[in-house]
DNA sequence: ATATATTTATCGCTGTTTTCGATAAGTGCT
DNA sequence: AGCACTTATCGAAAACAGCGATAAATATAT
């Protein structure tokens, strides 16, 4: 049994008729009931009554017509569900994000929902570590982070923007003035600083690992938002990359002096693998969108 | 597109690997290559991304696996409803009859209920007029009737029992007693005919038109219950088929002589049109209870 | 690094199937 | 009886599914 043969046999049924039916589907009258005859063979049952004038459905037949229409209009939907997914009037895509990069995501996301309407938008905030399991394991189509400092097989990192580590104080801060700030001045002041395992501080601790020297770390909290807020409540100093507080009130960025202060912000996606259109097209979005964030950025 | 194809398609999402699905499917390797090919050229798009070690499904491959599954499922009910169909567990038939006939159809109704449960059973109770159109217009799969005395065209009528117009008494009646009455008696007493459309009536008016005979008619009904019931309460006399009152109590029926007093108990069904299997079997049940019905009429 | 094994794609060929046009056969209508 | 219209059948041609062999690619093993 093939689709083709259903369309004939419900084409048959609607016309009453081998001839017009053929007419109507464009195929000679000699194939209509040869294919018909093959249906009916394969069945082991008449679908028609032959009378000369008219053709008839068989109980046979009429239990079928209903079901064939289903299948065919299930067919259908198969081709008009591929389409859709194809137009980006449908599918699914699911993006991942450190929690300092979620707030850059807002003018993307809001652009790619208003242009496709039809695709759902998943969004999983996490640490680097988890995005690149997830990534590994398909939970995510990409992952949007700082380029990790380590490297994961299979996973390819494309830059979007250069960053640097700086120091982040009140706006009432006395070093809040100030055009660059040393290691070494960092040591005179109450720190707090970003849990293990935030970008942020794996770079912080990359560049003191060799040095020594002796901070004053008051504190340690892996919530970027709430580390913001304490800092612009307080005297206290952190270190977190300047795009992070680019938006927010109340602190400044201070550009921190060194070497390995570099933190690079990528699109994170599996080597060779298949990307989905509409990721693709919510990247460039994306894209298009940074050159707003490139703005703030050069600021610095 | 073809049904083949989105089962090639549904194994090698399941498989994720060709070879495999290949295999489980019996065909080579080449062959499914190039089917899913077909259908990917016919989408215009890619279902599948071929690493040389797996097979993982693109977005519209995604799309379409449940729609695919799906119209595999309903071409699979075509299947499976057809057969039902054919082996009589599945469908529907309509059986008219006259008033007079239903009685008669109880025990062949029961059994064929009770040997089919999967088949519908419709069943339809109208003057022989109204049941010719009905099958004429396939309302009505047959008819079960005294056969027509008008010739209907494309009617075809299978008698399954010879019957004759009786006078029917109450069994206190000082006729209930004799042998056989004749069209003279009856003038004699007060009589309450059915109503004309029904059968027996025809055929009364159909003896009577000829003669110039003067009867008493009190009362005429189109309700053969009803005129039974007040033929057994009181001293009226009616005419009916014999076997119309086969099974009543309190009421005989006896012979009427004369010319033309024969009906025919019949099944009637469209000339040369398909009959449904479920109408055979119903109407082979008929035929088998029949003889019971038969050892009653041969009483008379 | 090289070889091996495994996987998918492609090519040429074969048998089958679909399709067509022509024709036969059946039946209602004039 | 003949016409008009239907479906079935036949033979030929085109299209297609399917196969085996082979190429190309790459992960795994050596």
């Amino acid at each position: 049994m093939e689709l083709r043969q259903l369309k004939y046999f419900c084409q048959v049924a609607e016309c009453g008729s081998f001839s017009e039916a053929a007419g109507s589907l464009c195929i000679s009258q000699s194939t209509l009931s040869q294919q018909i005859k093959q249906l009916e063979n394969e069945i082991g049952g008449e679908l028609f009554v032959r009378d000369t004038r008219h053709v008839y459905l068989t109980d046979v037949g009429q239990a079928l017509l209903p079901s064939a229409r289903r299948t065919l209009s299930e067919a259908a939907s198969c081709i008009s569900r591929m389409r859709d997914v194809m137009q980006l009037q449908a599918g699914e895509i699911s993006i991942g994000c450190t929690y300092t990069f979620a707030p850059m995501l807002r003018d993307t996301v809001l652009t790619f929902m208003k242009q496709y309407p039809g695709v759902k938008l998943n969004i999983h905030c996490h640490s680097v570590e988890k995005l690149m399991e997830m990534l590994e394991h398909e939970k995510i189509d990409v992952a949007l982070s700082y380029k990790p400092t380590t490297n994961y097989p299979n996973i390819e990192s494309h830059i979007i923007f250069d960053n640097k580590l700086a120091v982040i104080v009140s706006d009432t801060h006395v070093l809040a003035k100030e055009r660059e700030i040393t290691m070494a001045d960092l040591e005179k002041y109450p720190l707090i600083l970003p849990a293990k395992g935030l970008m942020a501080r794996t770079i912080f601790d990359g560049m003191t690992e060799m040095l020594d020297r002796k901070f004053d770390v008051k504190l340690e909290i892996n919530d970027v938002s709430v580390l913001i807020s304490l800092v612009r409540a307080s005297k206290l100093v952190t270190v977190l990359s300047s795009a992070t507080v680019a938006h927010k009130t109340g602190v400044v960025s201070i550009p921190l002096s060194g070497k390995g202060t570099e933190m690079q912000g990528a699109f994170n996606f599996r080597t060779g693998s298949y990307m989905k259109g509409a990721t693709k097209e919510f990247l460039r979005i994306l894209c298009e969108n940074r050159s707003l964030q490139m703005a703030l950025m050069e600021i610095f």
